[in-house]
DNA sequence: AACACGGGGCT
DNA sequence: AGCCCAGTGTT
């Protein structure tokens, strides 16, 4: 019994196997004539190639063009980038989100500037040394910009390979990540494994879509697609569900003294770190409570309104934000809410301090005005 | 293996 | 309202 489900097991491999290896020949075929036009395809320098990779973590690509395109403008050469300063750096990437990227994309030039003399080092090992290069990135620069064969697997190849295999195995475990690129590393064109991996998450981004209805018509890899001759590709792949979001209540508050506002730096770990913010506080205040608190550090005219509720959603987050408009004048130093906060111009905060998106919506309020009637003593 | 980490677009 | 995206790092 043992030997015959080794038997069974080495059949299905060698038959994976042999779908795996022709998968090559009508996919390039594919890509040459269905490959989008993209900032980041104009030509394959690893600066560029290794840039949009790790914009395009997690991210759509309709999202990263405009960055790309500004980001690589502003700091042309991996020197200029190793040289900026953080909060220029994050202000290029404000509004991308997973800001870490933003600081570990800084520590990689430094050692790419430091340890390679500038030029980025080429094979998959020494990539996965870097800050910020983890298995699909070290293989999307190595394949990409170096023509090494090896594979660069995301969701969409996962997807794509679930699908073409009919696997039920969970995508979202890290093993079958690993088999999945083991598989690929064995099985990929020598040639051209660059655009190789581009066609299998092209076709995965744009014709093996993960919402709706896959485009199976059209798709080059329909007749040796396993799913598809099964008619279970809507069943596949298989992933366990995500946690609920957790709710956090918050109170935001836009302390106005003058033309000036107040704002803080995030702490340096966790969401959003060293990105800045309004004085903001845990739980919903009252228009009450947040005059009691202006009042201890105001000692003359107070005006206060109360803005309109707003929700963001994160990935494992919910913010659902109160905020008020308070007008102060002469301030008492080191009060709580103004703990670590300065005054700026809206105009400062625009080109030079990144402002999480979460508080964005809040900056429009900076130049309200407020009339007598919300008048509090 | 589980969790933290943004933001936005699509169904 | 839920899903998921050209994922990585930490615990």
């Amino acid at each position: 019994m043992e030997i015959e489900d080794n038997v069974e097991a080495s059949v299905k491999d060698k038959e994976e196997k042999r779908i795996l290896k022709s998968l090559a020949e009508p996919l390039l075929a594919w890509y040459d004539a269905n490959a989008r036009i993209l900032p980041w395809r104009e030509n394959a320098a690893p600066y560029r190639v290794w840039m949009s990779e790790v914009m395009l973590q997690q991210t759509r690509v309709e999202a990263v063009k405009s960055y790309f395109e500004r980001f690589m403008k502003a700091l042309p050469t991996i020197q200029a980038l190793a040289e900026i300063d953080d909060d220029a750096l994050l202000k290029l990437w404000e509004g991308l989100g997973y800001y870490s990227r933003a600081r570990n994309v800084k520590k990689t030039a430094k050692i790419v500037v430091e340890q390679y003399g500038g030029e980025f080092p080429s094979n998959y090992d020494d990539l996965m040394e870097l800050p910020g290069i983890g298995s699909y990135t070290a293989g999307a620069i190595s394949s990409i910009a170096f023509a090494n064969p090896v594979p660069a697997v995301d969701g969409n190849v996962l997807r794509v390979i679930s699908r073409v295999l009919a696997s039920k195995e969970d995508i979202t475990s890290q093993s079958v990540k690993k088999k999945v690129e083991d598989e690929l590393r064995a099985t990929m064109p020598q040639l051209k494994p660059g655009a190789f991996n581009q066609a299998l998450m092209e076709i995965g981004a744009t014709v093996c879509v993960p919402n709706g209805m896959a485009k199976c018509e059209i798709c080059p890899l329909n007749q040796l697609c396993k799913a598809n001759i099964l008619g279970i590709v809507m069943d596949l792949p298989k992933k366990t569900p995500k946690k609920p979001r957790t709710i956090e209540e918050k109170t935001i508050l836009v302390i106005k003294s003058g033309d000036k506002v107040a704002i803080r730096k995030r702490c340096s770990k966790g969401i959003l770190a060293g990105l800045y913010e309004f004085p903001n506080m845990e739980g919903y205040l009252s228009e009450k409570e947040v005059l009691y608190l202006v009042k201890q550090m105001s000692l003359s005219a107070i005006r206060i309104l109360k803005l309109e509720d707003s929700k963001h959603i994160f990935t494992h987050k919910e913010w659902h934000m109160i905020g008020y408009v308070v007008k102060v004048e002469e301030l008492e130093q080191n009060n709580s809410i103004l703990k670590d906060c300065f005054f700026v111009e809206p105009a400062e905060i625009e080109e030079r301090y990144p402002i999480p998106t979460a508080f964005q919506r809040y900056t429009k309020y900076i130049n309200i005005i407020l009339g007598n009637d919300k008048f509090k003593d």
